[in-house]
This record gives structure tokens, C-alpha cells and sequence, in this order.
DNA sequence: CGCTGATTTGACAAGGTTCAAGCGAAGTGG
DNA sequence: CCACTTCGCTTGAACCTTGTCAAATCAGCG
């Protein structure tokens, strides 16, 4: 049996604890070279023997199950400053794929944990991260709870806008495919290409192109998305109102 | 934004790694005074401060957050020697309730702190635990996405069955309402029901009295949840098999 | 024995999946 | 540089599952 975990850092964490510490994970790896990897090749297999821990330098990747009828659930997205492949065992449990070209930067897992052991403070460090991966598979559990498929996509929109926006930008990037997103919400891909057409019908968000999307109204996203996903700019309490037209 | 996390350790987890180290997590707890708890009373809410960290003496607990719409999702639920409100940061992030009569051993957050960061294999045990929920996580992430009500039951049944189950128990413990069920795994009270009834039906299961099944063809059982609990008497691809016994 | 709350069951409608077809953009080869 | 192919995305229509509303049953308890 084995077990590791999607280290996460969420931009808004970052920023809300500057590191004090001198020697902090990513230079762990800033020496190590660069790897190229080409859209839709993997990083490593569900299976593969452990045996190198990754940082994200630059992409996107998902990282998936393939269920045993064949389906396949994407448990998250991934991009720069993240961890890969932390592992307490031997084998990954997921495969990991770049969506867009993506480099990374790999260190013998042997490595990385000898490091992490001299040092607390990246013991520590690892922790929080840990624990923020936890928090983000609640979040995902609470998006793949929701009912219906607008409230599950103003989540997702909303996810991904807090993983990309400076401040309250209004166009994000969505460089996964829709069959992706699908995947990633549990749906099948035509609910997600009508609901978005819905979505845009309404006025709340437009599709520019098929890899972004303009979010035009924010209020009504975030209702929709039943205010879960807590925002900086979003501060309200239990008696919340959901209109979408 | 707080951070914390239920501490897991699955009966599983226990039998195959036997604890070496004299210093266990539990050892914290042993000489704390126990509190009894009445089912539907919480132990702590989501939201209150941190302040203690607990462990499970006795009895089922549900972990749950109330969304802004009313909805309830219940994260899991936890029984006799799993933690509760191992923390990073100073709220709880759910509430947690007896299901059943429950009794628990409570210690000051500061006090575990310190007692585990004294002691490098306490910090080691956590973290591994840490992987477990994680792992759990991910396999309630699985459950939810699955797609049909018989599916997501089948899956809930063997989870339950797999956390009680001394070898291949056939008659297994609900202790939790329709309702605590329906809310972990993401339906409707009717629904759950319905499928329950559909599945005696079929005569792989057969409820015995309200609180209790009997899984009568545990093959058709695990076909049905897609094999994706991975059981003892179930491998395929990957190659690799874990007792369960 | 008569409450109260939990569970089951029924009928119906809403919403999502499925199957099938049309559209569009990106990339290839001439 | 353009036509062609391909893949991803959108759209349509029928079907099916599940959610909803409502009512009947059941279990536990005073």
C-alpha cells in the first residue's frame, strides 16, 4: 500500500505567509535541471515506483485515476510552485499529465527526505502544504457534492480564478480541455459545453475562445456556486440567495 | 482561513504496521480524563477556536460542514482510535457529532504541539496519518463521482465493511441515520432508501433492522461499486494486493 | 396505546446522460 | 497558401435516473 500526496501552495496561502526561513522547499530543487514535458505525456504513472519528487517550474498538469470501469476522475490541477510526488511509500497513487508544455524540476525522493529531515522548518513547511492539499480535496469534495451542474461549474470557474487571479481579474485560463473539466466535476462533457453556452446566455460569463473565459458577473457566479469556495473579495454569512436568471 | 485535519488510521493501517516506538500518538492521550459524549451532541464545531485535539475512545462520530445553502456534506466518519482537530491553524474547519454514544480523550492543542514536536516518530506517526485521511479523502472523491445511486452505495457499503470488518464479516454496522448516509455520499434520503430496497432486492444485500445489512454476495457488491475499494478479495491491473483480514 | 421522528413508497417532473449529428479551429500535406 | 483531415466542441432529441412533493408505515418511547 502506498501513499503520497499533491503538495498545493494556493497563491492566496503564499502570499499570506511570507517565508521567513532562508532555505524553504523550492530550494530544495532550484538546482536541479529542467524538465520538458510535452502536452498529454505523463510525469509519472499510478504504479510507478516512487522514486523522484517533482516541483512544477511552469504549465499545467492534471493529475488523474483511471477507475476500473475506465472512467477517469481527475482529483486536481496543478501548476507552478506546486509539489509533485511526495510520498510516505513506494509507489505514486496517480498519474500526473502536462495539459499545457510544462517544465519541472526532479529530485531523487531519497534526496528530498533526508534534506526535509535535517531541516524542521521544511518539515514543517511540508506539513502546511500537506494541509492544504487536504483542505483543497475537501473543497473538492464540496464541488463534486453540489446538485447541479451550473452550481458545480461556478465552482470550478471560481477554483480556478482563485488560482490565477492577482486580484479580481475577470479572465482566467482554462488551458484543460472540456473533457477535462468533465472529469474534474463529474459530469459528462456535453453538460459541461451546455451549461457553459447557459452560463454565457445569461450573462455571467463569456467564452473567449476555448481556453478562457471572461467571469462578467462575479455576484451571480458565486451565488451560483453557493459561496463555498471562500473568496477575499466574498464575506457573507449563512442566509445566501442563488439567482441566475 | 484555518487548516485542520482528522487524523485517520484505518484497522488496516494498525495490523500491518505494528507500532515499534513505545512513544505512540495514543500514549498522549491515555492518561486524559474521558468525556462521554450523547449522540447528536458535538464535540466541537466548525468555526470554534482549536483548542484541543481529541481521540476517539469509543463509538461513531460524523464529520460534517454545513454549505451556504443549507445543505449538509458529511467528510466521513470516525471511530475508536482515530484523531480529531489535529490542527495548523486556529479554527476547526467542521463540526464533528456523536453518532453514537461516544467517549473520547481530550488534550490542550499547545500541549500536543509540544509533545510531538519533542518527539520525532510522534511527528513521524502524524504525518503518516496525515497520508491516510489523504488517502481517504481521495477515495470519498471516488465515491463521489461515481455516477449511478447503486454505485455509490455498493462503494459506501464496502468502506463501511472494510473499517469494522475482523475477516469477511458479512453483517455490518450502519450505526448512522438514511440521512448521515445520504449527505456522505451525496443524495437524496429517498434515493438512499430506494437503492437499499432495489439491492435486497436483487438479494445482495438484506437489511437487518435499521441499523445493520447483511452483504449476501459481496462479488456482485464489489462489481458494482466499480472495484475501486480495493479489498483483499479484489486485484486487478496494478498488480498489487493488500490483506484485509 | 398513542406520540414523534425515521423510513419507505408512490407519482411526477426536472435535469443529466446517451446517442447522433453538425460545426469550427488547428494542423498537415500538397 | 489553400484544401483537407482531424479533433474538440457544440447542439439536438429521446430516454432514464434522481430529486421533489406527498402520503403511508414503522420503530422507539413515554
Amino acid at each position: 500500500m502506498s501513499l503520497q500526496l499533491i503538495a498545493r501552495q494556493s497563491v492566496k496561502q503564499a502570499a499570506a505567509a511570507p517565508i521567513e526561513d532562508s532555505r524553504t522547499l523550492s530550494s530544495l530543487f532550484c538546482r536541479q535541471p529542467v524538465e520538458r514535458i510535452a502536452p498529454g505525456s505523463a510525469v509519472f504513472w499510478e504504479g510507478d515506483a516512487a522514486k523522484n519528487v517533482f516541483e512544477v517550474v511552469r504549465g499545467t498538469l492534471r493529475v488523474y485515476r483511471i477507475l476500473s470501469d475506465g472512467r477517469r476522475l481527475i482529483l486536481g490541477f496543478i501548476g507552478p510552485g506546486e509539489l509533485l510526488g511526495v510520498s510516505l511509500r513506494g509507489q505514486y497513487l496517480y498519474t500526473v499529465e502536462a495539459v499545457t508544455p510544462v517544465e519541472v524540476r526532479g529530485l531523487p525522493r531519497h534526496r528530498f527526505e533526508s534534506l526535509s529531515e535535517r531541516e524542521p522548518q521544511l518539515k514543517e513547511q511540508l506539513f502546511s502544504r500537506l494541509c492544504d492539499e487536504m483542505a483543497a480535496a475537501q473543497e473538492q469534495m464540496v464541488l463534486l457534492s453540489r446538485r447541479s451542474a451550473e452550481e458545480k461549474l461556478a465552482g470550478f470557474f471560481l477554483l480556478m480564478a482563485r488560482g490565477q487571479a492577482q486580484s479580481r481579474r475577470t479572465l482566467i485560463e482554462l488551458p484543460m480541455t472540456r473533457l477535462d473539466i468533465a472529469d474534474y466535476v463529474g459530469m459528462t462533457i456535453e453538460t459541461v459545453s451546455r451549461t457553459i453556452t447557459k452560463l454565457a446566455g445569461c450573462g455571467v460569463i463569456a467564452a473567449v475562445g476555448r481556453h478562457s473565459i471572461a467571469l462578467l458577473n462575479m455576484n451571480a457566479l458565486v451565488a451560483l456556486a453557493g459561496g463555498e469556495l471562500e473568496d477575499a473579495s466574498f464575506h457573507q454569512v449563512h442566509g445566501r440567495r442563488r439567482s441566475i436568471a
